[in-house]
DNA sequence: CTGAAAGCGCTTACAG
DNA sequence: CTGAAAGCGCTTACAG
């Protein structure tokens, strides 16, 4: 355990330097001079005196009275991938202003490291938390008991992306279904007939309600229902080879599927890239929708499902603070509308 | 500002109930009671009792008393790059078993942002920082005296993936000038003969060792220094239009590059974007190398120079706890290896 | 082996 | 308008 240095400065110094109390120092610091009518021309050498030597109130002395960080803790999967970077961009919109700091920590898909991560957050007293949590695989075993004692806390939580099930919380999310049934919709437009579902094998909202979306484009073409043989899913692991072999299998099938849709940015590229190994380009040869948006200068021929991700961040966070200060109530769902990318959806091969 | 509830159990309270003193109960929860040599039943009880009611002491008390946050900073321009991610996992490599907890925030490419951040850690009272920092654009105004005054300060700093100038201070990079080396050594074997090279036009340490590496390769192979006409500068600003006329103006000369070695992934994406709109497939037509991998499923057909980023992180977080607790120099540099990715060089235009 | 006491740097009733 | 004093929850000499 090493020693820092002492902060040079503390208000007890100061207020002996000006001839005060610490008291007068500390009203003037938090801009309560009117209130407590201190004198106007001893309020302006307080100031001075606090611009002229930098001084600021030690935080952890400050936190330890007043019971506030001023830090909001955002929590998320992984911190690679466009969607984060996009809604800390939002969130720290909103936060910097209001004199909050965000604090990011990483959870790396992994509930224990999430719950450890929560722990160490709230240790550290943040005033409230950003979360998107992460999801358990179809059939695996998961534990959000964490999130649920969280949530019954008495810090306020927003979650993002993605809602939880029996329990009460405020989320920020996008409109998934109305995404997906656009895209789907989109496909059928342009010719297909027999659209294949392609998915991560995930029980989270966001991707429940995509399918749903999928499902109601279908309903509203008057497409029957895909069999179980259009619906590929997929583990999280980007090297599993479940995906491969299921595409394989469903494009030598006598009727393959002549449009794809896939929920997740990296399952389409993954996609892509096994149709194109099979001598399949797209869109050329067979055209494809997708969640997320291109990255600069690569485009991947695919339709695309922008997200709102700037926003998600800003809504998120100033949902937060207003559950913080009471303003808003804590089981507030707000839903941010997505559009289609400009698309590539030539030569459909149904069309 | 909100109250929040008070800590349900403090050390007080544990005290009482167990009718012993705070300082035996702080004594054993610092693993002192040896040392103290406090009864081992007396020790056992206060251990139950704790593991029992989960108590913890309290953060901004502890902090304040022992002057030590358990929190590292991490700054980067951003967040959404593998790069980012990656050494982000490996400084948690190594912060979270030595029970710190890394504290991430980004600069945004903002000088400006980035010395409000730095600041704002240091008031949150971080035991140490680990930066990547902003480089300004050639020609451009750039102020870091925010960054020389941190390194003159108290607070331990390691820099990673570049350096600074003009100032001593620790810092973990990799081997930019070997890895450029490298990399147009092999465009040179493949047959090239005039290697163009495409960077930001960006003053920073990586960036002026790959251009070293890249002449070292040129020296070696005794080809002549190019012109200024191989040497393409770029802003940041992925939709600036300057490369897309430079590369045009460049293409149809008589005599025109046979390869690329482009610095950066991003440029190197816009660049081969750019041939393409020309009719120039990579690496088909043309063969490029450049930093940074391809991401999974999306072979871009460049020669990539593979960056060692986790064990950046690792090695950058290992550094700066030597530092902090004074194992080692504060002006320890450390550069780490890389290596190219197999690679698709294939009919190379000048072969 | 253990406790009373001072101290970390700030905030906030409470007197005047 | 301003100061003396208690308190936030912990740590750490110091005395026994």
């Amino acid at each position: 355990m090493m020693e820092k240095l002492p902060d040079n400065v503390t208000m007890k110094r100061l207020a002996q330097q000006l001839g005060v109390s610490r008291t007068t120092v500390s009203l003037v610091l938090k801009g309560q001079e009117r209130k407590y009518r201190i004198r106007e021309e001893t309020a302006q050498r307080i100031r001075e005196a606090v611009a002229q030597q930098g001084f600021r109130p030690n935080y952890f002395a400050t936190a330890l009275t007043s019971r506030r960080s001023g830090v909001i803790g955002v929590v998320f999967p992984n911190v690679f991938e466009a969607f984060m970077s996009e809604v800390v961009k939002g969130i720290e919109d909103v936060t910097h202003p209001a004199d909050y700091t965000a604090m990011i920590a990483t959870s790396r898909f992994d509930p224990l490291l999430e719950a450890r991560v929560l722990d160490q957050l709230l240790h550290r007293g943040v005033d409230g938390l950003i979360i998107a949590c992460n999801a358990p695989f179809r059939g695996e075993p998961y534990d959000c008991s964490h999130l649920h004692r969280l949530l019954s806390g008495p810090v306020p939580v927003v979650l993002v992306d993605r809602t939880l099930r029996d329990h009460p919380h405020a989320s920020v999310v996008q409109d998934d279904r109305g995404g997906a049934r656009k895209a789907t919709a989109a496909l059928l437009r342009a010719g297909s007939r027999r659209p294949c579902y392609v998915s991560l094998d995930i029980d989270v909202s966001s991707i429940r309600d995509r399918r749903d979306g999928f499902l109601d484009a279908l309903r509203e073409a008057n497409i029957r229902q895909p069999r179980s043989r259009d619906i590929l899913l997929t583990r999280r692991d980007p090297d599993a080879d479940d995906l491969s072999l299921a595409l394989e299998k469903r494009m030598s099938h006598r009727d393959p599927p002549d449009s794809f849709f896939v929920t997740t940015a990296g399952i389409a590229m993954k996609t892509r890239y096994l149709l194109s190994r099979m001598g399949l380009q797209v869109p050329k040869n067979i055209p494809m929708a997708r969640f997320g948006a291109d990255p600069p200068y690569s485009p991947s021929g695919m339709l695309c499902v922008e997200q709102p991700h700037v926003d998600m961040g800003r809504r998120a966070a100033q949902l937060l603070m207003e559950t913080i200060t009471g303003a808003a109530r804590p089981d507030t769902h707000i839903v941010c509308p997505v559009r289609l990318a400009p698309a590539h959806l030539s030569r459909s091969k149904g069309a």
